[in-house]
DNA sequence: CGATAAGTTGACATGTCTCAAACTGAGTGG
DNA sequence: CCACTCAGTTTGAGACATGTCAACTTATCG
């Protein structure tokens, strides 16, 4: 799972302050923009696209070429692989102020596709590299989220290795709420939940039925408050 | 569990053919070393520590603070994370021509030991980042190894979260024979094992009785021809 | 308010785990 | 060159967590 903004930085940020789009950004202080100066931002103003990816969409496509850069700024994401024989795997969800795509590459090794209507701003690596000329830090602020997914993607490994069902679902829950929750006091932490509940079987490695009882279970226990289609609220 | 030397390149290269001890390397082409040009080659071979790590010793600690890039020139090493409670998660196997510590960082996301005796050539990320300046193609290929990692580890998701037994521990003998694996001809494939049962199971999510009954069912497949304690020989 | 997709619950099957015992092979010392 | 040892590995029998398949319930949306 992807771990939204709180630690990490993307790439905008105006550091001269320019009014524009960029200027506005919310999730600008943590992408790879803030390492632009004046003038790139400008730059980036003209250059850079602004997209919509309709939900069920995929913006890319596992063995499908990239060669741009994506930075959400609306919306989340669901990252998978697939077997041969149709078996799905989520390997990660992606929420506002991640990226995509840090890397260009021949044949992307997932498929991203938007679990709601959602926004992106898209660099093409070829525009990243021109910046990074003037710009050094956009390079390091790369192999920083670089480095940030394999983290979490480790994390993921354990999870899938040694937890119970039990735990993966109460992990899933507590680290979703942590990142993109909202305090409601007394420990209660409310989550929006984009994703529908075959989407997380396929992420924590159960079958949908085994999901189902699992929530029911740590409802029982007090860890999870309540749960609906669309919203979950934690207790740590 | 890493991919060795093929695709991939490293760090270390002259391209001014300096007959020093980084021009007899043979992992020198892999590696980050291939972007230095004749003065940091000449700066790299005063700067670098060439370090010895013996079997069962760490190299990077989980949540110990870790400031160099290591490239590892002969032997292996087990990549592994830790839970509350003892259970450990083997994340990956390294082996020649791998890097680890592709960034710095004050926690360690993983520990990583020795397998057996090995040898590796540290580079500090201060000096790495004084070389980038005059030689950018050093951040790219950190940026291209971290996303190296990261797919791999995607490919182990996959393998925990979705393949059975049997599927997981050919899945992983294939791989290791086609990474770091000669041909035997007639389709068979010899690799050597420098990791246990357990270090195997723990990185499958497997019990070590699991995966030595597993190899039994493989072995009557014909899908591996013959395993020891040190020694695998897989059909394809 | 009916139609359809999404989620839950039930009963049973099975793959993997657990615990215990037996085996194997490399090293050591008599 | 033969016991002896000890860690590593394999085998056995039974338990249990999760998977499977089917029926049922609940949300959502025209």
């Amino acid at each position: 799972m992807a771990s939204s903004i709180e630690t990490n930085q993307a790439l905008c940020n105006s550091r001269g302050e320019s009014p524009g789009l960029c200027g506005l950004c919310d999730v600008r202080d943590h992408s790879v923009c803030v390492e632009f100066g004046p003038r790139e931002m400008a730059q980036a103003e003209r250059t850079m696209a602004r997209r919509t990816v309709a939900r069920k969409h995929a913006i890319m496509s596992e063995g499908e070429p990239n060669d741009s850069l994506f930075v959400v700024t609306q919306g989340s994401f669901l990252l998978s692989k697939y077997l041969e024989d149709g078996r799905r795997q989520v390997t990660g969800f992606i929420f506002k102020g991640d990226l995509m795509g840090v890397r260009p590459t021949q044949q992307s090794a997932y498929t991203a596709e938007a679990l709601e209507d959602s926004l992106v701003c898209t660099f093409s690596h070829h525009y990243l590299d021109e910046v990074a000329k003037t710009a050094p830090g956009v390079k390091d602020r790369l192999i920083a989220r670089g480095q940030n997914e394999y983290h979490r993607a480790q994390d993921h490994i354990v999870l899938l290795g040694k937890k119970t069902a039990d735990e993966r679902v109460s992990s899933f829950f507590i680290q979703l709420a942590k990142s993109i929750g909202q305090d409601l006091g007394e420990g209660r932490l409310e989550a929006p939940l984009s994703m529908a509940r075959q989407d997380i079987a396929d992420y924590l490695g159960l079958r949908l039925e085994t999901l189902s009882r699992t929530l029911g279970s740590l409802k029982s226990k007090g860890i999870i408050d309540s749960i609906s289609r669309k919203n979950v609220v934690v207790k740590t």
